[in-house]
DNA sequence: GTATGGCGTTCGGAATACGTGAACAGATCG
DNA sequence: CGATCTGTTCACGTATTCCGAACGCCATAC
């Protein structure tokens, strides 16, 4: 576990990883819940009773559920930054004109969520129930486009920083696992403008992102296309069109930026 | 305060009260936080860090605000129950028959929950950004149509159960603030079918709302369509017609539901 | 009909970890 | 350069959390 400053909050700690541990189960028992984190039974108790009263866990019978108070705070993040609403219009343009997925995704303390998900038309529409891009999916930077493109715009100390934080677990064989490799690669997405994905998060699936920055040239978030590897080959045609489309869409939304 | 069961987490409910807090001064710092919750600052300290390294706050140099962390969350709850998806694309075919706003609203431990919220042609666009209707937003049940139509239809001890913990703020002057008024207007609800809001919940807006039931006639959720009073008076023929679209629509999606 | 095991709940007691306040460091302002 | 904001650290005392055992309840088993 990492170092999280002077002195946390070891209460809070637990009511908070109990809900995780509901949310990540789909549902639980009180003993579930015990078991699982090593918990008396009596303290989970309390903890889940004061959960429910603030809403945000539900209780259905004997089974918890993450309740619908998440709700209002994620949006108020959501539209904490005009812009993001913005971009998130134009992932359904982006989506639209590639017929692949699109999304817009931001990073926040090392890790990137997706504040916006399409599908086009050519996309089965099943994919979007399970996909990892879907709006309030939070993911590692390393193995996705948009997270990569947004690591080659940060500096080489907060790119480690995220690195020493969250690591480079590898989810498919292609997954950059290695350091170096990672920050070779950092090198050529900011020579090319645009980062690729190929098959590092999920077996079969590519894509292509772009990074925005704001006017003083801090990270703001990221657009990406992706859709099945037998429609995006590598280095063909699709991919710079797709990546032109990208940077086009990003300098077009820039240029809607106040000072 | 409301009795919440045997022991509550107080630490807990400070750090919750702390996000709260965050949130609804959009951003504050931990001087103001202290001071408005009436802790000491080291005490604030502490709470801040772990819920910043919980992802649930973000530091942006001294100012606190939410963080994105909830979206996991959030979007969890939202699509726990399949029927929530199929309902919430329905919310956009309403709002774009009748041109005016349309919701998708869930009831949750007393208070309405808006799942998703439409804009139609004749809507100007601005409104959605202040809209209470809002995607993630909560409120009271008494005061919105859609709250109404979900409140006829459980028992008078759950109902009673609901006035008792949340009360009935009157937020314009034709707010129902009388218990036994309301009791009479869900008999109304029920007789009619659909419930009504005439600026209830605010100054010149009108809607119209009809709840969705399950197989066991439990209550999901319910639908609303709503707009400036001008566009529908309230015993006019825009009002029944829109009223006999939601019934339907609430038919057809009961008629897709598994057993 | 009774026994057993599962669940959530209650309660008293003990140790921990939370909250306080005072003192410190850095920044900004007059 | 002093005054006054920030946020931060630390030692201390006590309130709070956590535990464990006992309880009630509802199944299912026998």
């Amino acid at each position: 576990m990492t170092d999280d400053g002077p002195r946390p909050v070891k209460t809070t700690k637990t009511s908070l990883a109990l809900v995780r541990a509901v949310r990540d189960s789909d549902g639980a028992t009180l003993s579930e819940l015990a078991d699982r984190l090593d918990l008396a039974k009596s303290t989970v108790h309390n903890h889940l009773h004061t959960l429910v009263d603030e809403g945000f866990l539900v209780r259905d019978s004997d089974t918890y559920h993450v309740g619908l108070q998440f709700l209002p705070f994620s949006e108020h993040a959501r539209n904490r930054d005009p812009l993001y609403s913005t971009a998130r219009q134009r992932v359904y343009s982006l989506a639209e004109k590639t017929g692949n997925e699109a999304d817009f995704i931001v990073e926040e303390n090392g890790r990137a969520y997706t504040l916006e998900y399409a599908i086009g038309e050519s996309t089965a529409r099943g994919l979007s129930e399970s996909s990892p891009f879907r709006a309030g999916n939070r993911f590692h930077m390393h193995n996705c486009a948009s997270g990569k493109a947004m690591l080659a715009l940060l500096s080489d100390e907060r790119v480690r920083e995220i690195l020493d934080r969250w690591g480079l677990p590898a989810t498919t064989a292609h997954t950059i696992t290695d350091e170096s490799t990672l920050f070779d690669e950092l090198e050529t997405i900011r020579r090319r403008g645009y980062a690729t994905n190929d098959e590092e998060l999920i077996d079969g699936y590519r894509s292509i992102g772009a990074a925005i920055t704001g006017p003083d040239d801090a990270v703001i978030g990221a657009f990406s296309v992706g859709g099945p590897a037998y429609r995006l080959a590598v280095d063909g045609s699709s991919t710079r069109e797709i990546a032109q489309l990208l940077l086009d869409e990003v300098d077009s939304l820039k240029s809607e930026l106040p000072p």
